[in-house]
DNA sequence: TCCTTGTCTTGACTCATTCCAGACAAGGGG
DNA sequence: CCCCTTGTCTGGAATGAGTCAAGACAAGGA
């Protein structure tokens, strides 16, 4: 996926911050927008809190990120968009994995009765452990 | 529900903002804590913060009450347990329903590959809007 | 009724995230 | 190629949900 075309379309300016945040986050799937400042840091010398946090709203504005909020974990970001898969989040260490959802297609988005609601998403979440919490168990 | 035996068999003491807590949640489904500390208050001339949280997380940890946070918004708590329902959120006004869920039984358990995780739980959240926020549009 | 132990209160604190105002730079117009 | 405009970034303060800690208090068994 070749950001900088994807902003300058989008009428967006291509800078530094917000390359070096998608690279962050295709590098580290699921990680926290913290990871993604660390990550910024490292590659560009010095960034802000808020510079990042801003970079990361535009890009998944533009569906360049998807943004992913577990019960109970600061919000989590990744690149893989647009293939309605799903995510696995371990109770006890809180690592994320992705899962295709079984139904493919859009799944369970057949609510029985959705209340006069205008749907546009099912979005899933399996909890359980991960096999390393789960052995420890 | 009967809350004050169910409290009892698990040792714990049956107290004046425990009941309230729950019938709170009973009265308001969907409520936030924040809901809940003023409809105890208004039962119970005073109650603190902390005393509320500590109610729900016991509520909670009884299979009493229920616990979700939709990404963006506030911890929600809800009194029906165990049957495996889902939620519709509205993008818009963030208003929760119920959602029974469209394969019954388990939803959607059948995960593809769940990369060695157990799972014990899938959670579906319909994103969409609500009847009076797609008719403003 | 008394005592023990689990609850509740108050108040300070954390953490993720957002707001604000001013400094700065991307990239189109001259 | 340089300048200007407008959108971006910086630093610092603020918000809001939720938690921690220590002492006051009360439920309910002895």
């Amino acid at each position: 996926m070749d950001v900088a075309p994807r902003l300058r379309e989008a009428g967006l300016r291509v800078t530094a911050s917000r390359l070096a945040a998608y690279e962050a986050v295709v590098a580290l799937p699921h990680c926290s927008a913290d990871d993604v400042t660390a990550s910024v840091r490292r590659h560009l010398g010095t960034a802000s809190t808020q510079g990042v946090y801003d970079a990361l709203r535009v890009l998944v504005e533009q569906g360049l990120l998807r943004r992913i909020e577990p019960a109970g974990s600061p919000a989590r970001y990744e690149a893989r968009t647009g293939d309605n898969h799903h995510h696995v989040v371990c109770r006890s260490c809180g690592v994320v994995g992705d899962v295709d959802c079984a139904m493919n297609a859009a799944p369970c988005l057949e609510a029985s009765d959705t209340h006069g609601f205008v749907i546009d998403e099912a979005e899933v979440t399996y909890w359980g452990l991960c096999p390393s919490c789960s052995r420890k168990d």
